[in-house]
DNA sequence: GATAATGTCTATCGTTTTGGTAGAGTATAC
DNA sequence: GTATACTCTACCAAAACGATAGACATTATC
C-alpha cells in the first residue's frame, strides 16, 4: 500500500512548479535542491510528467520547467496516476478482470473496491492551488516568525 | 498502492478459515486448493499468521489449521497490516519521521495522512464475521440457482 | 557564430522485494 | 510404526526500485 518515491517526487514536483506558477521557468537543479531529489533522477520524472501534459518545458538559456495547466486544474490523484496506475490496492477490482476464479462469488472484491474509492476520494479532490496556497502561507508564517 | 500477493493470500486463507469456524481443521492443500495458492507459499504464510496470533495449527492426522479467535474480532486491516505493514501510503507520516526536511511546511503530508486514515476506516470496519456470512449466502445462492 | 546554460534521450546498474520452490525434520492419530 | 499432517530453513529467478552516466540537441546572449 506504498507510493513508490518516483510518486511522491513527482508530486513534491508538481507543486513546487504550482507555487511558482505564472512567474519564469525553474530549472531542473533548482526544482532538485528545493525538493531534494536527485538531479538525475528527477530529471526522468519530469521528462515524464512533460508526456502526461502536466508540464511544459524551455529549452536554452533561461529554460527550465513550467506547469503546463493551472494548479486548480490539477489533483494530487491525477499525478499520483499518471504515475503509479490505477489507485486500487488490488487489480482484481478493475473491469474485465480474468485472473481470478469466481469472481462473482468475491465478497473480499467489495472491500478492495471500496479502499479504491476512498483513496481515489482524497486525492481527487485535492488540487494543487490550494496546496500552492497553504504552502506560501507555510513559507510566510516562518519569515515572520524568526 | 498495491496489496501483495501474501496480503492477498492471507486475507482469503482467514476468510476462508473464517468461513470454516467451530469446524474440524481445515488442512494447508485444502485452503491452497480452495483459494487458489500455491501450496508452499501459503505454508509459510499460514506459519507467519499463526505467529501473529491469528491461527492456531494441529499437526498430524486429522491436523490442519484452525482461527485462533471469533471472525468478529478478526478485521482485514489486522491482517493486512500484520503482513503489510502500516497501511499509510508513505513513512514521513508515522510518528517522529526524521528523513523529510521540513516536515513542519509540509503540506503534502497532511494529505497522505487521509489516505493512510481512510485506508484504515474502511478495512478497520469489516470484521471476518461479515465476510465469512456474505460468503455462505453466496454460495446458498449459487445451490439454488442451478 | 561561439559559448554557456539549459533540457532530451537511452542505456546501464546495484539492491531489494516479490513470489515462489525444495527438502529435511517433527508431531500425532490410528 | 506408518501415514498424514505441520515446521523450519534455505535457496532462487524475475521484476521493481532508485538511481547514475554520458552523449546529444536547443537556445539566449555576447
Amino acid at each position: 500500500m506504498k507510493l513508490t518515491f518516483k510518486g511522491d517526487y513527482a508530486v513534491k514536483a508538481i507543486l513546487n512548479l504550482s507555487v511558482h506558477y505564472g512567474n519564469s521557468p525553474v530549472t531542473i537543479p533548482d526544482l532538485a535542491k528545493r525538493s531534494d531529489i536527485p538531479i538525475k533522477f528527477l530529471e526522468q520524472i519530469l521528462l515524464n510528467l512533460k508526456r502526461g501534459g502536466f508540464v511544459e518545458s524551455r529549452r536554452g538559456k533561461v529554460g527550465g520547467y513550467l506547469l503546463a495547466k493551472h494548479p486548480s486544474k490539477i489533483t494530487v490523484g491525477d499525478v499520483v496516476r499518471f504515475i503509479e496506475g490505477p489507485l486500487d490496492p488490488i487489480e482484481c477490482v478493475q473491469d474485465g478482470y480474468k485472473g481470478c476464479r469466481d469472481i462473482k462469488k468475491c465478497v473480499l472484491r467489495e472491500v478492495w473496491l471500496k479502499v479504491g474509492k476512498a483513496i481515489s476520494h482524497v486525492l481527487d479532490n485535492v488540487t494543487f492551488e490550494e496546496l500552492a496556497k497553504k504552502s506560501k502561507k507555510f513559507d510566510a508564517a516562518y519569515v515572520y516568525q524568526i
